[in-house]
DNA sequence: GTGGTCTAGACCACC
DNA sequence: GTGGTCTAGACCACG
């Protein structure tokens, strides 16, 4: 699938499972209706144990973005896309605000601040364009 | 004192304790030689259980930031201010990045992205100047 | 044919199906000799997967409520109004039984229990007395 | 303490301890600030495992009826007893609500089903009076 | 001591 | 095959 768990990102797995769907579906990864990968199987790519999978998908439910059919699978419910829109800004949001008020707390200047920040987003810029010509090779 | 808890920002408790005091030497609010509050001061001052200052000033020793002073307290080491700077980008750099990597992954262009940073750090700078002007109103 | 499944009352779909027919076998919507629907008939009708309907016809089959009519189809037996019955009441208060303890320990005064009764009892007898007025307009 | 689990009336047991609880909240039997059995203690008490205890927990965490108080454990909130008292009414009717359903469709006359409710309360009075002289004996 | 997370593996009902 | 529930036991961070 198009998910990428980090353990040492301060996140459990089964919330980055979580946020990373959202993501998905509010960036037009996934879309109402499509069914998602099991249980068993999405837990088998991750190399994960599938309550963690589980425990993931039981929240999204929770949070009206999948429903189960029964003897089926989950799928993607038709206001996914508003809600997990909604929720992608405001979670990264929330992550951004605690992370820059430490920053700010912390003496430096905006000026430093905003420097650390253009160098982290330059490394991430470069590794994406490494992965893509990655992709390109293997197609 | 000087340190700003807040129990929901992902942060173990005893870890802001760490960071804040780091960032404090780091930014000159601590200098070497000066004493700092004693752990059931800076406890009920926070409003926090004595076991986790403990447990943060342990870890001020370890990382040779604080010493004991026998009889005395704790005190700020010689080379803490060199270490803590070195300290502080880091540990902010490794946030910062876990934060925008995910949200490098959301979906969200690097325009958008870029934009909550702005509005965040905005009301950061917003938040700071009421701060500022309350502290001269009780001073 | 005459059944209405709620995929959201807590009981399975086979087991609703195989409730009603009993049901409908106790109160003379259906008699000996009868033949049902097929599998695919009521699973088309029902928008529920074949092998749902199947299970449920086993069942009816064990409990000696139908029987195979070899290239025919599914007869309800001539003692099923007799077991059916039976059932119809054990099953029924069975369920109420168990919710009833439930609201019991809910710590609701009896009088507040039977208040809700009242007001789902009710909220049927409207609901009926609209559906058959429906099901006039219909004829 | 004061919970009941019946592992074979349909409910899940976590979800028997969430209503349960949310029962004992609404009917004053736990009042906001009260900090409610630890999971270990729950669990050892209904024979039941850490972790099913642990997930009723959470899932009243998510329902704004406990928070957590960290490294002490779980408190009722100051919303409890409002949320609860909703809660409990709700609950109990859509149970209600659709075992009734069940019953009118199932043929029986109102006076036969209202017979059989009457049966069920009567026989919960006789049980309650009998456990509470059991109570006065203990005593 | 507390709750939170994760793993491993089992059984169930349903489709 | 699917998800849902439960058990057993481990480790962690926190107070």
């Amino acid at each position: 699938m198009f998910l990428h768990i980090n353990p040492n990102n301060g996140l459990a797995i089964y919330d980055q499972i979580v946020r990373q769907i959202k993501f998905s579906v509010a960036s037009d990864g996934l879309y109402p209706g499509d069914l998602i990968p099991s249980v068993r199987e999405l837990a088998k790519e991750l190399a994960v144990n599938p309550n963690t999978v589980s425990r993931a998908y039981r929240e999204l439910q929770a949070d009206q973005v999948l429903i189960t059919i029964r003897g089926t699978g989950l799928q993607v419910t038709q206001n996914a896309p508003e809600t997990c829109k909604k929720d992608r800004t405001r979670l990264l949001s929330n992550r951004i605000q605690s992370v820059l008020q430490e920053a700010s707390q912390s003496g430096l200047t905006r000026q430093e601040i905003d420097q650390i920040i253009k160098k982290e987003l330059d490394r991430l810029d470069k590794k994406k364009s490494k992965n893509s010509s990655t992709e390109s090779k293997e197609s």
